[in-house]
DNA sequence: GCCAAGGGTTGATCCAGATCAAGAAACCGC
DNA sequence: GCGGTTTCTTGATCTGGATCAACCCTTGGC
């Protein structure tokens, strides 16, 4: 709901943070801070960039502040203005602080500079667009609560780590991210939550920490469950063997 | 809302339909008849599937009949499997009488014969992720009236002709199809097309024949107009240009 | 430790769109 | 043309989630 806040990237950063700089030819490292933006412009280049470390949403705002996170980007993930679509002010904004690497070459087609390394780019692209259809079934068709599970369960597989049948987690996104993602109003997603949390589904011991107490139980709520937990595999197999 | 019957694919097919034939080495050409569907099976090889002619919805349909359009494809379109959520029962579904081409090679990685295609695959797979995540703007934040009207917009200017100022087509999707597709129910929908009717906005001479009257007036009905419009041009680019 | 600000929660009320139900057109095979 | 079927329309009613508003909790600066 709130309008991510366009924050210079420049100034004060810390020692650890050297955005903007050549990493070999592996292209150009960019260290984001939370909420900090990457608008994709239209007559800029098409430029592909990977994310690296953190969490970034592909969104967009509507003239009347009506905001849709179309897409969770978690490391590994391609992204580029091409393969988003051509609203005004959509773009990338950090969730957390986030690592992306700008890949080189001045346009996509002569960033792959082999069919292996085009291949690995068009399973990415595939990929996402499978993540993105789905995203649509879910807000297309899901309740409010089958919604939310269905991202609980995909952010546990994607950035949680098993700990005797729990996973543990650094929540990625804000409550207002999530539910830009989902098509709910915060309210609505607070209360939610708060009934997971008495069902004791999930806890969360810091505000940006939680811990799925029942994945099982969770994935149970949702139709799509299944559907994330492949998408997961193959983004595991993707890592290794490009396909 | 109605679960599309899988009808058989033999029998009494007209004269002009040969299905499953070999077009030199240009993939196997597959006519479909008006709903009739090609589910992706997991344990398939991903087989890419180009729209020669007609119209096609990617759908799928949950366990209790909750059926979500995720994609309206048009000619010219490239799908794979590995571009769609693995969801059972997802697949293509003929919204009207169509052509496909099942394109050459056993996977995807050996379709594209050299970089050029490949590059024109990428960009092809590259829009599709563009209009899903469109599409999920739409259906997330976007009332049923504007809705309506990005969807009309987006058929006149792929399937429709011009003529004096008014886009005449032959409207593919079925009223279902289209609130499948909207995430509306159909009585509402039905409602939205009568208003819009007696605005003088659309007409509907016969039930399968649609002519918007006024595209700039609809086009003002939704912010997603002009992002339809480009998307829409770039489809034209890519079908000269390949990108 | 205190204060301010940003997030998160929760209750009360409201409304857009769903659901249910009954017809009315359009289309199809004969 | 005619019956049967599918598709579409429209009215009456209902409800899930939005909205509004107040409050509370956490965090961070000093």
């Amino acid at each position: 709901m709130t309008i991510a806040r366009s924050t210079r990237q420049s100034a004060d950063r810390g020692p650890a943070a050297r955005s903007g700089e050549h990493d070999g030819n592996r292209g150009i490292r960019l260290d984001l801070r939370r909420r900090q933006r990457i608008v994709f412009k239209e007559e800029a280049p098409d430029q592909l960039y990977r994310v690296e470390r953190g969490c970034i949403t592909l969104d967009a705002v509507l003239p009347d502040d009506r905001r849709q996170v179309l897409l969770v980007l978690y490391p590994g993930d391609l992204i580029s203005r091409s393969a988003s679509p051509p609203v005004p002010g959509i773009g990338l904004t950090a969730a957390v602080a986030s690592t992306l690497t700008r890949l080189p070459g001045e346009t996509i087609d002569t960033a792959a500079d082999g069919v292996t390394e085009m291949l690995r780019l068009h399973a990415a692209v595939a990929q996402l667009s499978a993540r993105s259809t789905l995203h649509a079934m879910a807000i297309g068709r899901l309740t409010s609560e089958e919604r939310v599970a269905t991202l609980l369960t995909e952010i546990a597989l994607f950035c949680g780590r098993a700990i005797q049948g729990s996973y543990s987690f650094e929540m990625p996104l804000s409550r207002d991210d999530m539910a830009d993602y989902l098509a709910l109003n915060p309210d609505t997603l607070s209360r939610l939550m708060s009934r997971l949390r008495a069902r004791k589904l999930i806890a969360m011991p810091t505000r940006n920490r939680a811990i799925v107490r029942d994945l099982d139980a969770l994935m149970a709520l949702t139709p799509l469950a299944k559907a994330v937990l492949a998408l997961r595999g193959s983004v595991e197999r993707g890592a290794t063997a490009a396909g």
